[in-house]
DNA sequence: GTTTCATATGTTATGATATAACATTACATC
DNA sequence: GATGTAATGTTATATCATAACATATGAAAC
């Protein structure tokens, strides 16, 4: 089951657009190879792996070696335009990259899926639960396995 | 710097009497193989990954293979002995295997130990965020790293 | 108490993910 | 155009995880 239809290639434009936009603002430089990888990244709403990256990196811009794709993703992670997804191994395009960064994910294991949410009243737990502990919080890895919308629905109308 | 003093052998005991506890009453055989890796698990309140748990297998045990180790902690991850670390592919003991699961992991930068929590707001607002995203969650994975109580206070000190 | 079966373990090989180390190229600045 | 930094190419290897099949162990039936 796929996820709500629309149209995608908005997605990777508005995303590519930012990206420069966002890079551009930082000196940070967006290469070809990286905007690549970030298109890659963003061709489906379902995380991917690196070695999947690597397979159509190879077949569109020629050689390519594991680091390649490494250090292009490295990249984009540290200018917030991409998330790891830990749980998988895989990594997914960031809907907002302008802004404050580590969000929760919802992740479907029927359609693969991921959804990124900021939920302010998540956040604000794990400040306040963390803070009892005396814990200084440097970076979050909050991922949800399970069903989405779409494919609880479809489920649902199957048992009947 | 390690985590608060404490008598570790007593962690050990107790986490190694609640799982043969826990097996038995479920008609589980908590066989020496697996206590064996559920004790180098709990060696430590810093989660290990399932190498350096092989190597200590082979210390202790003999013969032992990749498959043994991931098929013990496969066995102690099922029965709630144990949890996963995703962002560390490392493993730790639950230290409360007989309540429901899918707590929240403080893993310290500095000193390496992960702490657990099972904070009920943190878990409502995931609930209500989950819910209203219509996403039904079947596993959770909560990270945060930072800095522990103790480290963050030696920290300060020797930021003087 | 031995047969039987399911479960657990041994063993070999390989798949999947990630990085180290060093050579080369491209690009901004002077 | 010279110069230095950042990016990329390239080879090799480290690290994490599982497939597939052989063997052994232990509980329950007989």
């Amino acid at each position: 089951m796929a996820a709500t239809r629309h149209d995608h290639r908005r997605c990777v434009s508005n995303a590519l657009g930012a990206a420069a936009l966002l890079c551009r603002r930082r000196g940070a430089r967006l290469t070809s190879l990286r905007a690549g990888v970030l298109e890659i990244v963003w061709r489906g709403h379902a995380p991917i792996g690196a070695y999947a990256i690597l397979e159509r990196l190879r077949r569109e811009h020629g050689q390519a070696a594991p680091p390649t794709v490494y250090r292009a993703l490295d990249f984009l992670l540290a200018q917030g335009l991409i998330h790891r997804i830990e749980s998988m191994n895989a990594f997914i395009g960031c809907p907002r990259p302008a802004e404050a960064h580590g969000g929760q994910f919802l992740l479907c294991t029927l359609c693969g899926t991921a959804a990124e949410l900021a939920d302010k009243r998540v956040e604000a737990a794990l400040t306040t639960a963390t803070a009892r502990a005396g814990f200084r919080v440097e970076a979050r890895v909050v991922e949800l396995r399970g069903l989405c919308r779409v494919c609880t629905a479809a489920e649902a109308r199957h048992a009947g």
